[in-house]
DNA sequence: TCTGGGGTCCTAGGACCC
DNA sequence: TCTGGGGTCCTAGGACCC
């Protein structure tokens, strides 16, 4: 095989459940549930399902509550973000020890650049070391572009390895649901629809203008494009730098009391202020979101004379953005955000 | 299936200016 | 008195992803 640039994409399976069994080997086989404080009778959703626990009908998003509905036996336990930031950091070291270039998007998933004869031995020899080095299992996607290895990695689940290229993206994806793609959700899915577009194939054939006059001049065509399989091929090891901090709660009860909606909202500023203070950018813009029960969710936010990381700057100009809103409902959800200023 | 928390990017309207 | 076209900033909301 020709020496070729190839993306591949690394995505650890069922990773926070992983994570757990390995700490917890008698938990290994049994149904197991991720998310929120681990109380199925408290407000949270589900981060990681156990395949075991998918077997019930279970998966990510899903209120705990509906989950223990589902799954009765299964074994409830809280999200516990550092262990799961430790392990990642040793998955994402491992992907660096092989001569590639090592894009990390999340937790439990990373694009790696690479120039290969061999893609699928590549793919092999990656699952073999971060097993070795971290007991995980993962599930790998190879493309000729970011679009198609994210793809692939689905068809490639669970423990496996799928190549997604041009020449087999036809045959592969035409019949598919447009849902199919990696950045068209439910309610695109919904619109396409009433377009009369349903497959991956009727949208590649679809007219952009007719899409741009529905879904706007960018997203439009951009969408068409992604039924055409086209994405972008470059894999960049650039670290990430934040563009916004925020904090959020969903409070277990409603809360109504204006004194106490202000003192969570400065406990939240303060919190964000601490995380702007540990970016060592100032902040340019503040704002606020407000969900109302049932489930009424509006965000408020102004722009701060200039940027600042004061923490008191920030809490004052939370409050203030507070009351930009009318509080006659109970309050189900409060957040705080921070902005950096748009960099040029 | 009464729906978390942390992000990103796009769209669109109004203000304001030239 | 009525009015152009373009550019930029601000703000709110929508959609999507992990």
């Amino acid at each position: 095989m020709p020496m070729a640039d190839w993306v591949l994409h690394v995505d650890l399976d069922q990773f926070l459940a992983a994570v757990e069994i390995a700490r917890h080997p008698e938990l290994k086989g049994k149904p197991v549930v991720v998310g929120g404080t681990g109380d199925p009778t408290q407000r949270g959703v589900v981060a990681t399902a156990s395949y075991e626990a998918r077997e019930f009908g279970v998966h990510s998003g899903m209120p705990l509550r509906t989950a223990a509905k589902k799954c009765p036996d299964a074994i409830f336990l809280p999200s516990d973000a550092p262990a799961y930031e430790e392990v990642s950091e040793r998955v994402m070291a491992t992907l660096r020890e092989f001569p590639v270039i090592v894009e990390v998007i999340g937790w439990d998933e990373a694009f790696v650049g690479a120039r290969t004869e061999d893609p699928e031995l590549l793919a092999a020899d990656i699952r073999e070391a971060v097993s070795a080095k971290t007991g995980m299992s993962c599930s790998v996607g190879i493309g000729d572009n970011k679009l198609r290895a994210k793809i692939a990695t689905g068809f490639a689940k669970p423990a496996g390895v799928y190549r997604l290229t041009r020449d087999n993206w036809v045959a592969v994806m035409a019949k598919r649901p447009v849902d199919a793609l990696w950045g068209i959700g439910p309610k695109t899915t919904k619109k396409l629809l009433e377009l009369g577009l349903e497959t991956v194939e009727q949208l590649a054939r679809s007219d952009p203008d007719t899409l741009a006059k529905r879904f706007g001049p960018n997203m439009g065509p951009w969408y068409r494009t992604l039924a055409l399989g086209a994405g972008d091929p470059n894999v960049e090891a650039t670290p990430y730098v934040a563009k916004s901090r925020s904090r959020e709660v969903t409070f277990q009860e409603n809360i109504s009391d204006y004194a106490n909606i202000r003192s969570e909202i400065s406990y939240l500023a303060k919190r964000v202020a601490q995380d702007v203070a540990d970016e060592g950018r100032p902040a340019a813009r503040v704002a606020v979101k407000v969900r109302f029960a049932p489930f009424l969710t509006y965000t408020r936010s102004i722009t701060l004379p200039s940027p600042s990381s004061e923490p008191a700057e920030i809490e004052r100009a939370a409050l203030e953005v507070l009351d930009l809103f009318e509080l006659r409902k109970p309050v189900r959800l409060l957040g705080v955000r921070a902005e950096f200023p748009v960099a040029d």
